[in-house]
DNA sequence: AATGTTTTATGATTTTTATCATATTTTCTT
DNA sequence: AAGAAAATATGATAAAAATCATAAAACATT
């Protein structure tokens, strides 16, 4: 049987190695406290859904090892990514905020361990301390201006060009192995497609055609970039690529 | 010569008709006099540019009347809109909060009468305010998740849902004249075309194809929508239309 | 190691939308 | 009101990407 979402001990706030790499650098040590007994670490295994759309939110997740993405369904019934997360990052907060249900759904695209943390605690002291909700409002700002980066992408680059700009993000967000090149994130090709908005089969052929040009090689779901400079032209759209 | 942005009074806020529909309601009449003291009234004839990528702003903006697009040239140097404005609503904030250059032009869609508020009392207020705070996080908020409808929209609507969708938009947001059919907006074909993300002629014989349809009604620039309904279940691809 | 399932790959075809060219209409300017 | 400029309309064609079908490879499970 498939392994299941399970609760798991996670260090407290205090001594997390990623605190100063949260929002949560922002609170008072005593505020602090009050986070880690409203919280509660959890673990789930790759391709779990973390929440879904339609759902309304009872607190905030914060990621401790592991990827998620978050996406939504199209009208055609093709996922769309919205934004992928790595450790340190907050995740739900949007809907929250918002009063709202979740608008989007999110699953791990590897195992993952994170905290949850309840509503109250969380609103409270967006309420309460002034340096954190100014912390939270660039986070705001920051997937806004990142959505609409999105936007202006999906909606005037063509498909080469954007899987050019998803595996730099990659490269950036995630990071590499040690040989500098080979990407550490594990996505089949149909993650892919739902990161560009595009078929799977068109993703497919489109990372055949950069492995073709030396771009990038392939190794199954292992992704190296040999020429970063190029994939930047491409995704910038100077001609001659 | 073409008349330019100039210099005007406008009411102050604190007997301001739309205050109840702004932000600023959330500021004490204190606050409110410091907003006073420290903003002034700009008259924008159609079509002028408010801001431009790539400056640093000093300020937002609060719209008085009139309406107005906010966008971004695609890599292939065309128009995307990716928020449309009208009174009692706040426009530049989101470069202001995090501290960079505006990543998007602002232009008048007609003529437009707004008052700039300095940078200072704004950041100001919305770090000793938190009402003012927590309802500004509430707009950004709303705007990304309007970002996030849009990148749905964009990557897996075609055209005619697009189209509809826009329609449906545009009524909502600007209402519509006596017979509570002709949308109150004046826009260019290829100003649709940018709020849909698609070649202008593409918009033009879509808009041509729902008049046929009987959908709509075009007179030059004035659409009328005899049919919401069917534009809704086109909008959210429910087949058959 | 064998088997079933999922993912990737590849070809052929269709659909959608962009592009280019040009005509017509509307709007603006004098 | 006339003339120029801009916007709209329309046809023909090209390009990009989706879709459908099927094969091959990779992965997971027993």
């Amino acid at each position: 049987m498939k392994p299941q979402k399970r609760n798991i001990n996670l260090p407290v706030c205090h001594s997390c190695k990623l605190l100063h790499h949260t929002l949560m650098r922002f609170l008072s040590k005593e505020e602090l406290d009050e986070v880690v007994e409203n919280k509660c670490g959890h673990f789930y295994p790759k391709k779990s859904i973390i929440f879904r759309e339609g759902v309304f939110p009872s607190g905030v997740y914060c990621l401790y090892s592991g990827k998620v993405k978050l996406f939504r369904f199209g009208v055609d019934g093709k996922e769309q990514v919205l934004r992928l997360y790595g450790p340190g990052e907050l995740i739900g907060y949007r809907a929250l905020v918002s009063n709202e249900p979740y608008s989007a759904y999110a699953e791990t695209i590897e195992d993952t361990y994170l905290c949850f943390i309840k509503k109250d605690v969380f609103l409270k002291h967006l309420q309460e301390n002034p340096k954190y909700a100014s912390a939270f409002m660039q986070l705001l700002s920051k997937d806004l201006k990142h959505a609409e980066d999105l936007v202006t992408d999906i909606a005037h680059k063509n498909v080469r060009e954007r899987l050019a700009t998803a595996l730099l993000l990659l490269k950036e967000l995630y990071g590499t192995e040690e040989d500098n090149k080979t990407l550490k994130v594990t996505l089949t090709r149909s993650d892919i497609a739902g990161i560009i908005g595009t078929a799977t089969e068109t993703a497919i052929r489109t990372l055949l055609e950069f492995k073709e040009d030396k771009i990038i090689e392939l190794k199954s779901k292992k992704i190296k970039i040999l020429d970063s400079k190029r994939l930047e032209r491409i995704a910038n759209a100077i001609m001659p690529y």
